[in-house]
DNA sequence: CCCCAAGGTTAACGACCGCTAACCGTCCTG
DNA sequence: CAGGACGGTTAGCGGTCGTTAACCTTGGGG
């Protein structure tokens, strides 16, 4: 038997709609009892499966952080193009993440601090590792530009892709494929503006 | 007397510290308590100057969002090339404002849901007309770019210039300039990208 | 058939938080 | 020199929050 991928359901019915509640209303802002009521159990019901709130915080950013550098690591690997071609991959798979998982992203760059100070440095660790993938291939793709500002494009980058959930309401933008398209012009603009 | 610009000392430093710390710790992370140290007062002492905790956030937001109002349209109107040059004088001045004030920035994408209603509304209708301000001036720079398409890319590039709380420890780049510099290339291209 | 693990329930505790009450010193002014 | 506005203080109240305790129900296996 394996440790992980039992109980799916439940666990990650909880984890899911925590996320949700902590993007709207801030960590602090939420109480376990309104978690447990948007699973349909209430209050203290959410203690048989995670040691307490700081817990679902902690497994929440680190599963964001550890899925988004797996993915660009994947997606490096299985470059087959010039290097501006594996930071369109980068780009893409970014964008996918913040359109289909906007709560984790919200998260992902708000609520950092509100971790015990283990899990702050795993997961900033993971974020680190995360940049700097970006980095180097935005260096390998920009030459003429210094690895501090590649970070802080990178950084800048982030900042814009991580915007959809600003975006609001559906429908003012016609569909997804088209909102993917528009994020991805956009950083690709940026970093050629930055590199001119 | 002026109902205004009365007892600038005591009150001002009672909300630069209060920006600082619900930049830090978010709203609901900070109590009064902590506010009032960070000032040399103790607690309570607060309510001498603020009717509550809520009122020195209100108080941040409305303003922050009407400096970014009023500065763009001082700009807008002192226009004295195209569109382009009225667009890149905006982004100059989103970039000062980031730049110089990035515990406000911060608040006031992060913490607006934390306001009353009522302040919401009007914090939500400033920050409104900010957006359509921009989404007019890059209609007439871009014109092959559609509104909806536009206000998406105004949020965007607010999420990349917004990033500079990112950029962590000074010191990574060069200098403000530089910095300053590199922001308005990025968001430049981005517009050049989206357009394309 | 019994038992026990899994996954709930409600009650309650201790800590904390926003805020009020009551009081006090210090100027500035009529 | 009285007196009141101003800006502090400490004590404490009421409510909320995260967490624990004690108990209950159900389903599957020796």
């Amino acid at each position: 038997m394996g440790t992980r991928t039992d109980a799916p359901s439940r666990r990650a019915q909880i984890l899911k709609e925590a996320a949700r509640l902590f993007a709207e209303r801030g960590f602090h802002g939420v109480g376990v009892d309104e978690i447990g009521a948007a699973v349909g159990i209430s209050g203290p019901g959410l203690y048989r499966h995670f040691p307490g709130k700081d817990a679902m915080l902690a497994e929440l950013l680190v599963g964001i952080s550890g899925q988004l550098l797996t993915g660009g690591r994947r997606r490096v690997a299985a470059a087959d193009g010039g290097p501006h071609a594996v930071l369109d991959s980068l780009i893409e798979g970014h964008i996918d993440f913040a359109l289909d998982d906007r709560p984790l992203i919200v998260l992902h760059d708000r609520e950092l601090d509100r971790l015990r100070d283990s899990d702050r440095k795993l997961v900033r660790q993971l974020q680190r590792q995360y940049v700097e993938l970006w980095v180097e291939v935005v260096c390998r793709a920009y030459p003429n530009l210094a690895e501090p500002e590649a970070r802080a494009c990178v950084h800048a980058v982030f900042g814009l892709l991580n915007s959809t959930p600003h975006l609001g309401r559906p429908g003012t933008l016609p569909g997804r494929g088209q909102t993917a398209d528009l994020l991805h012009r956009l950083a690709r603009g940026a970093f050629e503006g930055a590199a001119s």
